[in-house]
RNA sequence: UCCUCGGUAGCUCAGCUGGUUAGAGCACCUGACUGUUAAUCAGGGGGUCGCUGGUUCAAGCCCAGCCCGGGGAGCCA
């Protein structure tokens, strides 16, 4: 007999029917009712038992994750949790779970709340989950979300090396890619590593940003954006990074900042619209986890919106757009840093903001998404187009509630010879990224993009706030298994 | 990398000023019950107190080093 899925059974359309419906154990209550889940929606589905026909031995192997295959009658419940439920007529293990404890190997999963850092230790598992079942279903429509709002506009999707061989885009350490042997690498006549022997003839890294590639697309193409993995090989232990991570440039000829802002902002909107659209039923339980979550914090640490709350917050307000120089101004007059709150004063204008000051403006001042625009070019990558003053770049921060730079991006700098001073200043040698420079020698055009951290929209999305728990295998220092 | 908190049963945690045989809830096993909603009731089994060393008559508790995890910071997406 075909297979239902759940999601499909629960619209209740097969009322009355005989049906079969494959899933794992989530609960087995009173020797009667089974709750099974098939990853196809939250929900699970009630199949009742009939104890007394049923062979002993079988029930008993019916335990929390095992996986079964039951055919019966779909029909209305007796009961008041749920709408249908399936009266089993055949019931077959596909695979058991052992649950004794004494008889070694158990199922780890327990019908009650597990901690988020258990859950990551048993990463394989944790796809049965209620709370990561939501956020991996949400994360695929959010991905497919992605390349739709692309798609609709016009863009093409790029698909940029994950293996690179230029080492000066200044975006962070790198994660080395080679087949030499560690042990006994060729050495040239000063005994250094010879890399002319190794795989590709020269050192090889993995990518840290698809930018600079798509921007050479973008001065053919028009309008491209890359998603793709990024490698990050900072040691970097917090909430917020990983060095394995998922990324979504868009690279725009003939776009200027405002234009990025503009796209940088639909985007954000039209993902947080699709989820509050298409993961409803997610989106509530998740909705739900939080306030559980927020019922164990004090007061103060409260936030005064829930997470379905926030989303729509950001799907109809306007993000609020100051330049660098006038947020500075805001913190200079603001209470914390006239009260030395900060643990960093303001310095004035020239520092970058610390994670403190961002979260003033974003979660205090403005209590919105906050776009930054105009840094001091010190602070700011080689690519970044310089402004008339000479002293700041057309860059733009997206900054968060809760999480912080969603987006950092710019409009780049197409003037050759301003690239070339700037690329000098900051000590990064031509030869290195004459590809790069000849877009500028051959029919440069304005050009603006931006950068965005998957997982960090997942974190907004689904409320969670590890980027560990919105990315299913997360790779950080020390850690890579599975 | 720095600061900080933590590591005790399969899970979540308690364990006082160092002092007898290390506890609870959930999970598991046995039995009862059977329209339950993380079912309920009774009974039972289950421990390398992160690792190594030290102090002490005595260490889960104190000291040192190391490992691992959380939170914060830096760096950034």
């Amino acid at each position: 007999m075909v297979r239902t899925e759940i999601n499909t059974l629960l619209q209740r359309v097969s009322v009355g029917t005989r049906v079969n419906v494959k899933g794992w154990v989530r609960t087995f209550r009173s020797n009667r009712f089974i709750s099974l889940n098939d990853g196809s929606t939250i929900h699970n589905l009630q199949c009742v038992v009939d104890f007394e026909k049923m062979d002993e031995e079988l029930l008993k192997r019916i335990t929390t994750g095992a996986c079964l295959s039951i055919t019966g009658i779909l029909a209305e419940s007796l009961g008041k949790g749920q709408k249908v439920e399936v009266l089993v007529e055949n019931l077959e293990i596909l695979g058991d779970s052992e649950a004794d404890v004494s008889k070694g190997d158990v199922y780890p999963l327990q019908p009650k709340a597990h901690s988020l850092e258990f859950l990551r230790e048993i990463a394989h598992l944790r796809f049965r989950t209620n709370t990561f079942g939501a956020v991996f279903r949400i994360r695929h429509a959010m991905t497919y979300a992605m390349h739709k709002f692309f798609h609709d506009r016009g863009f093409f999707n790029i698909h940029t090396p994950i293996i690179t061989a230029s080492d000066a885009e200044g975006a962070g350490e790198m994660f080395r890619v080679t087949t030499l042997d560690p042990k006994n690498p060729p050495l040239t006549e000063n005994g250094e590593v010879d890399f002319r022997e190794d795989f590709f003839g020269r050192q090889t890294n993995l990518t840290v940003s698809g930018q600079l590639e798509a921007e050479l697309a973008a001065l053919a193409l028009g309008k491209v954006y890359t998603f793709g993995p990024t490698f990050r090989a900072e040691n970097s232990n917090t909430a917020r990074h990983l060095a394995e991570f998922w990324m979504i440039e868009p690279e725009v000829a003939f776009a200027d900042l405002n234009d990025n802002m503009d796209l940088a902002e639909a985007n954000l909107k039209y993902l947080v619209q699709y989820a509050l659209e298409h993961c409803a039923d997610d989106l509530a339980f998740l909705n739900q986890r939080a306030l559980d979550e927020e019922k164990n914090k004090k007061k103060e640490e409260r936030s005064e919106m829930s997470l379905l709350e926030r989303l729509q917050f950001v799907v109809e307000n306007p993000f609020e757009r100051i330049t660098y120089t006038e947020a500075i101004e805001i913190l200079e007059k603001s209470k914390p840093n006239k009260e030395k709150k900060f643990q960093y004063p303001i310095q004035g204008w020239g520092t970058d903001l610390q994670s403190e000051h961002e979260r003033y403006l974003v979660e205090k001042h403005f209590k919105k998404p906050v776009i930054l625009t105009d840094y001091p070019k010190d602070i700011k990558a080689f690519y970044m187009r310089l402004n008339d003053d000479g002293k700041t770049v057309r860059a733009m921060d997206i900054l968060f509630p809760g999480i912080g730079e969603i987006v950092g991006g710019s409009q780049r700098e197409e003037r050759l010879d301003y690239l070339r001073k700037r690329m000098q200043e900051m000590h990064i040698p031509e030869q290195e990224l004459y590809w790069y420079l000849d877009t500028r020698k051959f029919g440069t055009a304005p050009h603006a993009g931006y950068g965005l951290g998957f997982e960090r929209l997942l974190l907004f999305v689904t409320g969670m706030t590890n980027v560990r728990d919105v990315i299913p295998f997360p790779r950080t220092p020390k850690s890579a298994d599975f």
